[in-house]
DNA sequence: TATATATTTAGACAAATATCTAAATAATAA
DNA sequence: TTATTATTTAGATATTTGTCTAAATATATA
């Protein structure tokens, strides 16, 4: 929960989040949509991946990232949790 | 929605939404439930506050803290766009 | 093999953050 | 008014974070 919600805490790692919804793509494809260092965003992609938001895998020299939509439904359900009703 | 994640993004601050979620509570009372100091945790009620998670009124002087549930509906439906199936 | 491409790792640095103590403000009670 | 209680504001400090450049690793191609 707390590598979650640390993941989330920026607005690149959120917009990173956004591409890979509608498409997976490369470590180097994510980073030409950005005006950073291509290290920068290697490290956001690294805490992303270890808060279980992307998976990664390696084809040939490059590495494709993808959304890991099933952490979603835990953190909805955290969400929700918190919106029932006192009492 | 950053200062909505930067709220989420601590422990202390989540917990407090959960003592928030079973009752109202002054400032004191919520200090009270953490080994923290009380100006410490002031500051954490104010970035709840301005990350509008939280409301807060003045009662004599006391000072009552209470979940704003309304902002969870925007963050759930950020998420739920985040998962809606590609393509 | 040598070179080029894709990505990460390492190390540095400035900015942001969480915490503390001391002081300020505001309301109540004596 | 004076003292007490509740809370916040101010200022300091150590830690964490986001970014960069340079170097390392791994794969593909000539």
């Amino acid at each position: 929960m707390n590598l979650f919600f640390k993941a989330l805490n920026d607005a690149t790692r959120r917009e990173i989040l956004g591409h890979l919804k509608k498409k997976d793509l490369s470590a180097g494809e994510i980073a030409d949509k950005f005006h950073m260092a291509k290290p920068s965003i290697s490290h956001h992609l690294d805490i992303l991946r270890r808060a279980n938001l992307v998976a990664s895998e390696k084809k040939g020299q490059f590495i494709y990232y993808s959304l890991n939509e099933t952490v979603f439904d835990e953190i909805i359900s955290w969400f929700l949790k918190l919106k029932e009703r006192k009492k």
